[in-house]
DNA sequence: AATACATATGAACAGTTGTTCAAGTGTTTG
DNA sequence: CAAACACTTGAACAACTGTTCATATGTATT
């Protein structure tokens, strides 16, 4: 604290810390943010949404797809569903998810090309 | 174990799966998009980033914007430097930090254009 | 109605993450 | 060169994350 203080009143750059702080989203937003990119941030979650990319699948077909356990894939299902980046409907037995949002492979994408360069 | 076998056997859209299995990407390239991902999924980087897309800033300026010790974030700093979203230089006693690569922005951007709907 | 099936959910547990505290660099200034 | 400064680093710890196991829900089939 003390620390601080000291740091901003003798040696920062004072007009530039103002002007930094006036255009600063706020901590609400931030959050929301973390969020949505701590859903990215897990190679399983990544592999699904990649998955439902190409196109619609039931619970089934992931858990396969991903050779992991239902309840492991359900598990992360429901976290990218309570924060709206699925969606999914019922057809009989089966569950199907596909995406919510087209922003969510633009999200991806620009990860991705980071990744190859 | 026995779950999946029976799944891949009897229920599952059986072409479907094939065809995406040899779409997807290596568990490497998943990995490492989880990672680049992951420095996103943190209010404290988030902010620190889009301060660094504004201009330059020594560690003390970011210190006093966000309200936090030097050595919390240090530690960010470190942590977005080994990843490589972020160089800095050095003059006299003072480390300034900055953007290392335009994709970082890329991908934030991608992030708040959905959270902001 | 009873059973089987596809998926969801809750508790529990190991592994990871972000902060703090204390001590350590490297640079400038007197 | 000694002190002050700007920053880094390592250890420690609470909080969070992702998986597993066991159980529950809802739908179809018999």
């Amino acid at each position: 604290m003390k620390e601080r203080l000291e740091c901003e009143e003798i040696l920062v750059h004072q007009e530039t810390v103002e002007r930094l702080q006036q255009k600063m989203l706020s901590q609400d937003k931030f959050n929301n943010l973390s969020i949505l990119f701590k859903m990215f941030s897990d190679p399983t979650r990544l592999k699904i949404l990649s998955l439902l990319f190409e196109e619609e699948l039931c619970v089934c077909d992931i858990a396969c797809l991903l050779e992991m356990s239902h309840s492991a894939v359900s598990h992360q299902l429901s976290l990218l569903r309570q924060n709206r980046l699925i969606k999914y409907r019922r057809s009989g037995k089966n569950i199907f998810y596909s995406l919510d949002d087209a922003h969510i492979q633009l999200i991806y994408d620009a990860g991705l090309a980071h990744c190859l360069e």
